[in-house]
RNA sequence: GCGGGAGUAGCUCAGUUGGUAGAGCGUCAGCCUUCCAAGCUGAAUGUCGCCGGUUCGAACCCGGUCUCCCGCUCCA
């Protein structure tokens, strides 16, 4: 199947058998906003939960906290998401093309900057061992020439974007007469700026309103909370704190069905460690995520690790675990060296001290930190579109079956009479009132058999349980297993022994 | 935001030079009583994305508008 039909059929499954709708689907929708349905809500939270007991259960120095939503303002100054996540863009008429402003100026200050070094490395050419680097710098003319540009360019650029002065950005572009990179245009639009965070208000009346944000991910609720965790869990270094929830980002473009939403759902968990030590924690926590993916037998060769050679702002190590989506290869779970960038800044802005007292070191310490952030929705599409399979059977027919992990499947069993009369159907119903405390059970008794079997293969139902006359006999019925179609006759007594040993997280997470 | 494509039943789509909608699948009820979808009978379902114009008459022609999809710009 190629590609772009593969990830045509996974959409189109996904509203089809209620996994997901387009959000205000009567209104038209919304774009990159999704609803989920009644099977993708399970799929969903079976997900969550897998993530949560693997986490939390497995590792005694992690708990849980869940966050709100909102929070203090200042909490965006202190993690640098007011700065960082206001882009001013500029579009070039002719070419179309759409750039960060800033970007465009530094890359211009990033050409004079190049020009110094070719000059510096010619005079090194010519003076040999003799050349002094720092004196030469400071008096020739034109290597002087190009650092005061550079200079009085970003300074300009920074007074700017701190002022809010689009329209001096523009001017900047002008005067500097930087082109389209791409084509040499230099017909630009005026510089608009793109906040990604989604703004709200505290408070009723407009005037005496506080502006918040809706949070733009849920590490900073962790951080936040670090100390009310360490002091009342009585955490001891090393240790760490896990949380799921709702985070906002008003992309600009936000596309690819749930894989970039404007409105989704993080797993995320940070683990404080000693300084000095990140980099070893760095490594187990790559090692051990990767383990967890491969636990759900997605296909080995699905995943890979990305190494960012560019990190960000508070990184001093950083990698993805990308999957094989339908689209390529694409960014799943990232797993951070966030060194103690967020506890000191909110130590700063706070005025609040995030400190350890470390026993063993007999001192006080910002302790570091190492993150694993994974987007739930893209874990959801991860096991969606891989599980999606078209089957061609031994008899030339074809079926379509959803081979979801069990342990993550929204319908564990169905429950079927073979035919709906004598009294098949109130054995089905006695075994789903027998079974429903623990799973998530169905009944069908509409239609032929084989029909329902494709039916729930399509839900990605790992097992069906059928009642037929000689039940009535024996006290047995046959289990259908989805993937290889192949049955066995069991007691009834037996079904749950048979479902906790397929359905136990303790065989997955193993 | 720009460029391109598309909006008709739950899904996939048809709809003649303009005469107020149809198929297949699915769904539901019944028959049949069957172990791997597509046997029989019957039924429900649409302001043809929205607004306006032309016309005796618009799903169709014209104008506007909205939304979605794809590409680009952005992306911790």
């Amino acid at each position: 199947m190629a590609n772009e039909d593969k990830f045509k059929k996974v959409i189109g499954h996904a509203k089809e058998y209620g996994f997901i709708f387009a959000s205000s689907e009567i209104y038209d929708g919304l774009s990159a906003v999704y609803d989920y349905a009644q099977n993708g809500v399970e799929l969903k939270k079976n997900i969550r939960e897998y993530w949560w007991r693997s986490m939390v259960y497995m590792h005694q120095n992690i708990v849980g906290i869940d966050a709100a939503i909102l929070m203090h303002p200042t909490t965006w100054k202190a993690s640098g998401h007011v700065d960082a996540f206001n882009d001013p863009l500029i579009d070039n008429k002719d070419s179309k093309k759409r750039y960060r402003a800033d970007v465009l100026i530094e890359d211009y200050c990033e050409k004079l900057n190049k020009k110094a070094q070719k000059e510096i490395a010619k005079a090194k050419k010519r003076f040999g061992d003799s050349f002094d680097e720092k004196q030469f710098v400071e008096t020739n003319p034109r290597v002087v020439k190009y650092k005061a540009q550079q200079k009085q360019i970003l300074e300009r650029m920074a007074k700017s974007l701190d002022a809010e002065d689009l329209a001096d950005i523009k001017a900047l572009i002008e005067e500097l007469g930087i082109a389209d990179p791409e084509t040499g245009s230099k017909n630009w639009t005026d510089v608009k700026q793109f906040n990604l965070m989604f703004g709200t208000k505290l408070g009723a009346s407009a005037d005496s309103a506080t502006d918040l944000y809706l949070r733009p991910e849920t590490a900073q609720g962790i951080f936040v909370n670090f100390l009310n965790v360490q002091k009342t869990g009585r955490m001891k270094i090393p240790f760490g704190i896990a949380q799921t929830g709702k985070a906002f980002r008003n992309e600009i473009v936000a596309r690819q069905f749930i894989f970039r939403m404007r409105e989704f759902e993080q797993m995320e968990m940070q683990f404080f460690v000693r300084p000095g030590e990140e980099m070893k924690w760095y490594e187990y926590w790559k090692e051990t995520r990767l383990n967890w993916h491969l636990s759900l037998g997605l296909g080995k060769e699905n995943y890979r690790f990305h190494d960012h050679e560019k990190l960000a702002h508070y990184a001093n190590a950083a990698a993805d675990i990308e999957f094989n989506f339908p689209f390529g290869f694409k960014e799943l779970e990232g797993i951070h060296s966030r060194t103690d960038f967020d506890l000191k800044a909110h130590e700063e802005f706070s005025g609040k001290k995030l400190q350890f007292f470390d026993p063993e070191l007999n001192k006080n310490y910002v302790p570091y930190v190492v993150e694993t952030s994974i987007g739930l929705d893209r874990m959801f599409l991860a096991v969606f579109s891989n599980s999606l399979q078209e089957e061609t059977l031994y008899d030339g027919s074809s079926r379509v079956v959803l081979k979801l992990p069990a342990i993550l499947a929204p319908i564990k069993a169905a429950v079927l009479p073979l035919v709906k009369k004598d009294g098949l159907p109130e054995i089905a119903q006695s075994i789903i009132d027998d079974l429903k405390y623990d799973y998530n059970v169905q009944y069908d008794e509409k239609d032929a058999v084989g029909r329902r079997y494709r039916r729930q293969d399509a839900i990605g139902t790992p097992f069906c349980i059928t009642v037929d006359h000689q039940t009535k006999e024996d006290q047995t019925v046959t289990i259908r297993y989805r993937d290889s179609m192949k049955q066995e006759r069991i007691a009834i007594s037996e079904i749950e022994k048979v479902l906790h040993s397929e359905l136990s997280f303790k065989k997955w997470l193993k």
